[in-house]
DNA sequence: ATTTTCATTAGACATTAGTCGTACAGGCCC
DNA sequence: GGGCCTGTACGACTAATGTCTAATGAAAAT
């Protein structure tokens, strides 16, 4: 019997994804997570669990910021990326940065089955959509591990940045005093590679949807 | 005869326009500009021209702040966006924003006369594979008239800002005391209606490539 | 059991960012 | 010309940001 972590924001979705579950087999061991807070709990509460089906769209969730703090929390743990996104770079962004595959939402009920059972084994499944080339970019990498590298906390602190909201309001929704904040701001910029909180928040902005239309004559 | 100002960074492409523009007309006027600060001179020095062609992806361009930009400098003059992406979303919000229309730099050279010639005419021409709805948004319309409002000098700012400069290194560029640059930014921050540098860059950043993906159950 | 490592927490300090009031030059209307 | 608006520019002041040092506690290594 394998265990599933489903972290998706629809309770609709997550119940689909279940039902899909459980026509591969009788019984599975499914947890579920609607936000990136509850998400990080499942993992740490479910250390043995054998694939993570993961959208990018959840609260508290950036884009690939997502996978990369999934993969940096648990490196060994298959993800597999499921999202509305169809577009072929995000797909083989996902596999780049460590997604056992890339499930869209508009998939069939067999590509489904398809794709977790090859992310179970350990291989990489993507839909006929997808294309074939993967650029890769240096930069991106980097800011990827970057990224993994973060401590929950960090990456708690770096998505509320990501809201746009000063030190003293994060300080005070996650009730510490701002010079922890500041604090880990200080940490964040330097795992990132980054010398201010306006340098961080185009970095990962960059990271969402950068499409590697830069390869020019 | 029609008089042209062609804004692309490459010289073979801002050629090979030119070639098609001589196969539309026999004596063309045109005017070409690599960037940003370059085509802002060509706007004001001919301000009789009649079309622009505009890529996205100049030097001191961020996607479609440079639209907004453009016509905010010149509301009457019709600009047709010319760029490498080929996403639908995108050729739909170049529409929405006021252009006349969207060439894909992959258009053959009758798709790019047809484009030209509607867009002189004052009306839209789009290439086939563009979708068919045009979702819209209250927040990124309102965006890009606050960027549109922007003076020459205040756009500069924004663009070195998105470079992830700090005030000082700004007025070091331009040659003004760091005091001007704080008071262009808070110019800046009442016209895009944010509060902070940080929400600044997360607006235009959102403005580039946010897919509305956001139409969810 | 002890050491080591590291996340988390903060206070003191220095730098950067942002607001306000103001001044000056050019364009425009009357 | 004399007002009037606007873009640009600046200094002074306040608020926010970022660095450094250091203490605590918890987990991992020895």
């Amino acid at each position: 019997m394998s265990k599933y972590i489903v972290a998706d924001d629809h309770p609709l979705f997550r119940n689909a994804i279940c039902q899909v579950l459980k026509t591969i087999e009788e019984t599975p061991d499914i947890v579920e997570a609607q936000d990136m807070a509850s998400l990080q709990t499942k993992l740490t509460d479910h250390p043995d669990a054998d694939l993570v089906l993961l959208d990018l769209h959840m609260p508290g969730a950036h884009g690939f910021s997502a996978l990369a703090y999934v993969k940096g929390q648990s490196p060994e743990l298959p993800v597999l990326v499921v999202s509305a996104n169809e577009k072929p770079e995000i797909m083989q962004r996902a596999v780049e940065f460590g997604s056992k595959g890339f499930l869209p939402k508009s998939s069939g009920i067999e590509d489904i089955q398809t794709a977790i059972k090859s992310a179970l084994q350990g291989e990489v499944w993507l839909p006929d959509s997808a294309g074939e080339q993967t650029p890769a970019s240096k930069d991106e990498c980097k800011l990827m591990k970057g990224i993994a590298s973060l401590t929950p906390q960090q990456y708690l602190v770096l998505t509320m940045l990501a809201e746009g909201l000063l030190n003293k309001q994060i300080a005070y929704e996650l009730d510490v005093t701002e010079a922890t904040i500041k604090a880990h701001m200080t940490a964040i910029f330097r795992k990132l590679s980054v010398r201010s909180r306006t340098q961080a928040v185009l970095a990962i902005s960059k990271l969402n949807l950068e499409s590697p239309q830069n390869i020019e004559s």
